[in-house]
DNA sequence: ACGATAGGCAAGCCGTCACTTGCCTATCAA
DNA sequence: TTGATAGGCAAGTGACGGCTTGCCTATCGT
């Protein structure tokens, strides 16, 4: 679980969704394909940025909700506490698998 | 740079590194070999933590000193406040003062 | 019902990464 | 000086990650 949070924040194109979905929660798939694309100048993608929020998702960064035909997601930045309290603070280390 | 950051902790290997570096700063090459081994039972080859603080060093993780035939090696997580600063700070509402 | 929209699944391609292998330099101890 | 120790450099290999491609299901509007 916490080898996925850092797999997740390895890719800057994950980091600008994480930015995204830090400055407007709830977007759905199509939405942070365009403001990638208008803000960021990237040309991401439909199916790369789902791979991605699927990604992000099992690192427990985002939390996605089903309304309809439309799914909708949300930041959660608990996960990175773990990295703040394994070396930023005078804390034993945590064991990755 | 920043990315040279996220690169550098996506590897399990080299969290472990940052661990050892935490509990016990100024190591050599060898000693981390050793701690690696002793302490966490993995089988790392000394060519294969020489090119991982190589990661961490460019990343600016680790900062590096010769002295005589020895490269010692200290802990630096400067960097890793950069990262919280990023989703952490503009954090949701907290009462807590 | 029909088409359009929003998203999912799976195979394949290609680049990057971690690790090995082999050989090299530099420092210290005898 | 010789041998042992500490570390470096570079090419090669195997596996994983990001992205594409093609096709699929589900939901909504008309």
């Amino acid at each position: 679980m916490e080898e996925d949070l850092f797999k997740a924040l390895a890719d800057p194109t994950r980091r600008l969704i994480l930015d995204e979905l830090t400055e407007r929660d709830g977007q759905s798939l199509f939405e942070v394909c365009a403001r990638l694309a208008t803000r960021h100048g990237l040309a991401v993608s439909r199916q790369a940025v789902s791979q991605h929020l699927a990604v992000l998702e099992a690192a427990g960064l985002v939390t996605a909700r089903r309304e309809g035909r439309y799914k909708f997601h949300d930041l959660d930045t608990r996960p990175l506490e773990h990295i703040v309290r394994r070396w930023l603070t005078p804390a034993p280390p945590e064991d990755t698998p």
